[in-house]
RNA sequence: GCGCCAGUAGCUCAGUAGGAUAGAGCAACGGCCUUCUAAGCCGUGUGUCAGGGGUUCGAAUCCCUUCUGGCGCGCCA
């Protein structure tokens, strides 16, 4: 444990002993203490740390705020070294400064830890399963996709630096309607090869991509399809095009940094017990019923507004129902202590349906986490792009990263929250200009590799107290949220809080850059700054390796 | 009709478990390189936090309600 979680935990140990001193010499009365809070305030003027517990005292004791704020601000320096000195101001607040001590020995640490600073170790590691983008192996990944890949990969990492271990999943639907559909299209297109008369499924994929999949396998094959039976030539050519299709996904993927642990195939669960195994399940709990010949969850039991059909009446299991044996299968079987799916906004009405038989199945809906993503709107020319799946009009995953950097895309997607409706510029992203805040904050990363290639210092232990002009002070202070920020990333399942430190580190940097000269004649100052900016340097790239993003040695 | 998400500066968005005077970037204007990367820094101003109630020492944040936008409510996935 390091950085600011840990002086923030010393200040609330202090301030917990400085009350319960003040109530055993009955300076104040006796209550209840609630937790203690404890912040950062956002003005320097008011000190490092800010405490409330005055404010929230006043009313179960009976006194003024301000009057119990000093009786606390009186005690607290005595149980705790660090704290330089306790204020009182505004309507009761207690404004803590330290010894900036601690700075400098953050500052060491980074130094010493490298890319292990910030990497949390938990006692016991909860295992987390982190799936998303999950697309239909049906067609070409797709720039919602594109949102999702970058924050389900992100917050893996997190997870990750966390101290948790992660899986990286993807769930491939190869399985169902949708695949049956394809393999109709398919067949279709293949025939067309030869009488462009024949028939198109009014319902059936629309996209270039099918035809070319259909006259792909003609060239490799040739016509031999023609006249083979209807179900057969849809097999073939389903088999065919969904080999290309998954391996051309895991290509685009990991040419977008994305490696996936598991790729789990949909089909594994129709293939095996696993559907038969959770229905039967939920039979036994007494949360299905038999009606109009299909097989029915009573999720009006659990809180839905209507039931749900599991088993229809040709027999063939819903996709809900595969679901349900997919997060058995990783809750239970594989056993992860969290699930957390990234899911476009458009399947929130699945998530409580999904808890819910989760929970009719006997395993705590809690364990499932879903992040919700809003969706892409793709701007070009300052107008929206209208996309229509149906039409086949896409921008791909692999347009866009042939168009934009792999850096700027993972970056932008991360720049807003999950819940946010995104504009994505395609003009602004292609242009890769300074507007874009990726540059900003790998532009950081390349002035100081080249502030340390131009400038060397001997190896010794320099005084860093001599660190103390204002943008040297917020610089370290922001090194020091480095774990924190690690931390609330996860509670909050918010990657973008990686991009706003990030962004927030590089400009303190560019600050302290324009403020502060490193080469200098005081060795010991020179040798001081160059700390500094070493330590800058490591935990900038520890920020940019979370987020996938490259930090380049120079620009 | 019911449900989920959102509404903050001209535009794109932050706003840290309710905290002190609501902030950045872009756009506009002015300043800073004979010295470590000017893809940078510093300064100048902008708000009915969608509207209305409530909760309390304190609300952009929590509750209720109205309005506006996006999405969902299939024996599709």
């Amino acid at each position: 444990m390091s950085g600011k979680i840990a002086i923030e935990k010393k200040i609330i140990a202090a301030a917990k002993l400085a009350v319960n001193q003040a109530i055993k010499q009955n300076t104040l009365p006796s209550v209840i203490i609630p937790e203690i809070e404890i912040e950062v305030p956002k003005d320097e003027k008011f000190g490092d740390f800010s405490l409330n517990i005055a404010m929230q005292l006043a009313k179960p004791m009976q006194k003024k705020p301000r009057d119990i704020a000093e009786i606390i601000a009186n005690e607290i320096t005595g149980f705790e070294p660090l704290i330089e000195k306790a204020d009182i101001a505004g309507p009761g607040f207690i404004n803590i400064t330290l010894d900036p001590i601690w700075l400098y020995e953050e500052l060491t640490r980074i130094n010493e830890l490298g890319n292990e600073y910030g990497k949390l170790t938990l006692e016991k590691p909860k295992s987390i399963n982190v799936e998303y983008v999950s697309g239909n192996p049906t067609g070409p990944l797709h720039i919602g996709n594109a949102r999702g890949g970058a924050i389900g990969d992100v917050l893996a990492n997190i997870y990750q630096c966390a101290g948790w271990n992660v899986t990286k999943e993807f769930y491939l639907n190869d399985a169902g309607n949708q695949v049956i559909k394809f393999g109709e299209s398919l067949s279709a297109r293949y025939m067309q090869l030869f009488d462009p008369s024949y028939p198109f499924p009014d319902d059936g994929y629309k996209g270039v991509d099918i035809s070319r999949l259909a006259e792909a396998y003609r060239d490799e094959n040739g016509d031999s399809l023609k006249d083979a039976q209807k179900n057969e030539r849809e097999k073939t050519l389903m088999d065919y095009a969904l080999t290309i299709n998954i391996s051309n996904m895991r290509k685009d993927l990991e040419k977008y940094g994305i490696i996936y642990d598991v790729w789990f195939s949909e089909s594994t669960l129709h293939n095996s017990d696993a559907i038969k195994d959770i229905v039967k399940l939920l039979s036994d709990n007494g949360a299905t019923y038999e009606k109009d010949g299909a097989l029915w969850f009573r999720a009006t039991d659990y809180d839905c507004e209507k039931d749900e059909v599991l088993l229809r009446t040709n027999g063939i299991p819903t996709y809900y129902t595969a679901d349900i044996a997919y997060h058995y299968n990783k809750l239970v079987i594989r056993g992860f202590d969290l699930a957390v799916n990234v899911w476009g906004a458009d399947h929130h009405g699945h998530v409580h349906r999904l808890k819910m038989a989760l929970k009719a199945a006997g395993i705590n809906p809690d364990r499932l986490k879903v992040v919700l993503m809003q969706m892409v709107c793709l701007m070009r020319d300052g107008e929206p792009v209208r996309l229509s799946k149906r039409n086949g009009e896409i921008v791909t995953l692999r347009d866009l990263i042939d168009d934009v950097s792999v850096d700027a895309a993972r970056f932008i997607f991360n720049y807003n929250n999950a819940t946010t409706h995104m504009n994505f510029d395609m003009d602004l992203a292609v242009k890769e200009s300074n507007e874009n805040p990726v540059f900003y904050v790998q532009y950081a990363h390349a002035r100081i590799r080249s502030i340390l290639r131009n400038i060397t210092a001997p190896q010794k232990d320099y005084d860093l107290s001599v660190l103390t002009d204002k943008t040297e002070v917020s610089l370290m202070k922001k090194l020091a949220d480095f774990s924190k920020e690690i931390t609330l990333a996860a509670r909050d399942f918010d990657p973008s809080r990686m991009t706003k430190y990030a962004y927030d580190l590089a400009t303190h940097f560019h600050s302290f850059y324009n403020a502060c000269r490193v080469k200098n004649d005081d060795e010991n100052l020179m040798g001081a700054r160059l700390s500094l900016v070493r330590a800058s340097g490591i935990v900038l790239k520890n920020t940019l390796n979370v987020l996938g993003v490259s930090a380049p040695e120079q620009m």
